[in-house]
DNA sequence: CGCCGATTAGTCAAGCTTGACTAATTTGAG
DNA sequence: CTCAAATTAGTCAAGCTTGACTAATCGGCG
């Protein structure tokens, strides 16, 4: 039970709904929080209403195909708020993925690591363009401070790439 | 082919090694850059030999059990070269996992979410503490630099906890 | 020497995740 | 009205990941 089964615990809590509609959501408004995708969703729900955290029941609306329509048990709403809590109280180790890649770093001549780290650059200025446009109001407060700490992140991730691509340049190879 | 296989081929690129003599190294040095398990490895490096990116021969030492050694071939080698440049190259997305959390803060009274942040704060200086006891010399410049990234961006972390604790302080609850 | 815990080396089954697919219904252009 | 494209709703098989397990050897203490 994860962060995945805390968005849809929540989501459910705000109101019932089927399949699609969760994942219509997922896929428009929260594509930046997480990648989960359909299937996925799918199979978590499956999971919880086996284990009793969530009720299924199918909806037959004129002659469409049948909708699974999900809704959220008094054991689903205690999990949300033991899960919701834990999440909170810990802070998840901080992105390795990146860090892989600068193992390496020193296995390709320097000028290149330099144009690389340049260019990575550029994709961290994209990303962050596309969160600045992002309305702020709309939002409540757990998300407005969501996305200010994105954005304090990027900000010191640009502010470590220009200090690395600096060291690059003034360390001599080997 | 993700950040997994760029660690192994390029742990192989160093030297042929077998699999238990890269799980151990992942384990007792690597833990704070990847959670790939023991298993994961395996599969991975079968994956690897299967599409011929590495070779595997099996050694057999005195009477122990026989040994998987892996070395790279050309075409792994190649492979690691273009992998890392497209790892080095792109930014990936910043961390979502302890967002979502954030997304349902406003669902615990106030009080209790101020509390559960104080404890992330906590959390957050016991990971920054094992970061700073690491032994900055002996690493090389690509790890010195992957080290100084999470330094800086636990101190960014650290800086938001304080604001959102305080906003939380000062905004009316609801 | 005998035996127990640690080390070495890896396997397996169960669960998780997702790309690709199915199949029906609605919409809209001509 | 009609046909194609888009939308709605979900399924499936294939691949990925890992907790738990097996099984042999080695080191050292009494």
């Amino acid at each position: 039970m994860d962060e995945r089964a805390l968005l849809l615990l929540g989501m459910l809590r705000a109101q019932s709904q089927h399949g699609y509609q969760i994942n219509e959501f997922i896929e428009r408004n929260l594509s930046r929080v997480t990648d989960m995708k359909k299937p996925t969703a799918y199979a978590i729900l499956d999971r919880l209403s086996r284990d009793g955290y969530v009720r299924m029941h199918t909806e037959q609306e004129g002659n469409r195909p049948p909708r699974k329509v999900y809704s959220i048990t008094p054991k689903g709403e205690q999990a949300f708020e033991d899960l919701l809590r834990a999440t909170l109280a810990r802070s998840d180790r901080f992105s390795a993925p990146g860090d892989i890649g600068l193992m390496f770093l020193t296995h390709l001549p320097r000028a290149e690591a330099i144009a690389l780290l340049e260019q990575r650059m550029e994709d961290l200025a994209t990303q962050r363009a596309s969160y600045e446009r992002a309305p702020r109001h709309d939002y409540d407060l757990g998300a407005r401070l969501a996305i200010e700490r994105i954005l304090l992140h990027m900000e010191t991730e640009r502010g470590w790439l220009t200090g690395a691509i600096a060291t690059l340049r003034d360390t001599p190879e080997q």
